[in-house]
DNA sequence: AGCTATTGATAATG
DNA sequence: TCATTATCAATAGCT
């Protein structure tokens, strides 16, 4: 008749502490990998929301997800426009090209430095060194002055990268750079996963052996911050 | 006599789709922000994983959530440590200790400002003071034009990646060139939000109206990668 | 900002 | 790694 056996205990309750298992400790990344990674698709689609996530297993394989390309851009082209303002976005194609030469650099030497990595690097030892808190770091007193130089320095960012992209003075859009993401060298980039359903499994396809690959575990902490937050709830967030 | 009131409709299923109303928008954006923080921060504990995640608001107001400071190094510093391999734009190496050092202003600066919110203190001060401009700038508008031409762009850069790191053939990596997260690198005079257990609620306080908010929503589409995969069930991943 | 009712994510299994 | 299921956790709709 009926089966009395419950097939399976269901999910329990886990501490959010380190899974020693080694086995369990993949499988679990795996999982909240791709749940991870759903949440900001849909945070992207539902609120309009721009996202970029870089993963990094505890062996230093990268996972990414970047929803519109421009946040990175966003990033690299970190240009100009004062409170200016500039007035409309020249040729994207011609900046497009030179960031995508910019992002090459980057990604060479992003290149090297995982290789690097994976032999064992040193680098894990350095970062080691400098590790500490944890989301909320301390805060405390640092006031406008700062912020002042703060902003400054950003200037100054700005100008370095505009310089390599010059041309795009004017911020913004076009042209991701790296995210590598799953294109295993042949021409498939990105074809059947780009599109995306509200409710679809998603493509994380991984699997890729490769050469050395050195699992380091590194100690973690974290480091949490809001650049800045809503402006009331009248619609500007 | 009885209540027959249901207190409330509870959840109920919403399609992912972006949600039109402004409001309902932006609190769906708040909550679920920081829902996708928790996991992040519960997938690098549980896992070790390294994570960076940047979160524009449909406006253009950046959160961000770094695991360890290092993920952020790895791009920042994506030069040091070339191997015999391919040569290392000098320029590249200059730029990331550049931009590795404006960060960590922006970050210390970041730092006080969250405290300073938390506080609930003369936020506004600062943030006039700060105004002029950020890191990134506003938004422009981007149409689904650009952004498939985007997609394009992509693809070849990976082949171009690939192409590059050819002995990698499987991925690659991402590299970034931003984000400023907070980790502050000052000592650290934690107080008491540091800790966190599995259960808690996350301090994800945002709020600090900022300068010019120019909504402009772009299109999006979304771009997924996986740098490279796992290594079979051993343990290497 | 709080409160539930539900949906959604997943730990434990096979 | 994939599928299934029982639970736990996240959150949509309200107040």
């Amino acid at each position: 008749m009926a089966v009395t056996r419950k097939p399976s205990m269901g999910r329990q309750k886990i501490e959010i502490k380190r899974i020693e298992k080694e086995d369990a400790r993949q499988v679990t990344f795996s999982k909240r990998r791709g749940g991870l990674i759903k949440k900001a698709h849909e945070l992207c689609t539902l609120c309009g929301a721009e996202i970029a996530i870089i993963v990094f297993s505890p062996a230093g394989k990268p996972f990414s997800f970047i929803h519109p390309e421009s946040v990175i851009d966003r990033y690299l082209s970190g240009n100009s426009l004062q409170e200016n303002m500039t007035p409309t976005p020249l040729v994207s194609a011609h900046r497009d090209a030179k960031i995508r030469e910019l992002n090459k650099e980057y990604t060479e030497a992003l290149n090297k430095l995982e290789a690097e990595k994976k032999r064992g690097a040193a680098l894990k030892k350095m970062k080691k060194a400098s590790r500490k808190q944890f989301w909320w770091d301390p805060i405390d007193d640092l006031g406008v002055h700062e912020l002042e130089q703060l902003s400054s320095a950003i200037d100054e960012l700005k100008n370095q990268v505009a310089e390599r992209a010059d041309e795009l003075l004017l911020g913004s859009s076009s042209s991701m750079s790296f995210l590598p993401g799953n294109n295993s060298s042949n021409g498939m980039s990105s074809t059947s996963h780009s599109e995306y359903s509200s409710t679809t499994t998603y493509e994380t396809k991984p699997a890729i052996p490769n050469h050395q690959i050195l699992t380091s575990s590194l100690p973690h902490h974290g480091s949490y911050g809001t650049g800045f937050g809503f402006y009331g709830r009248n619609g500007l967030y």
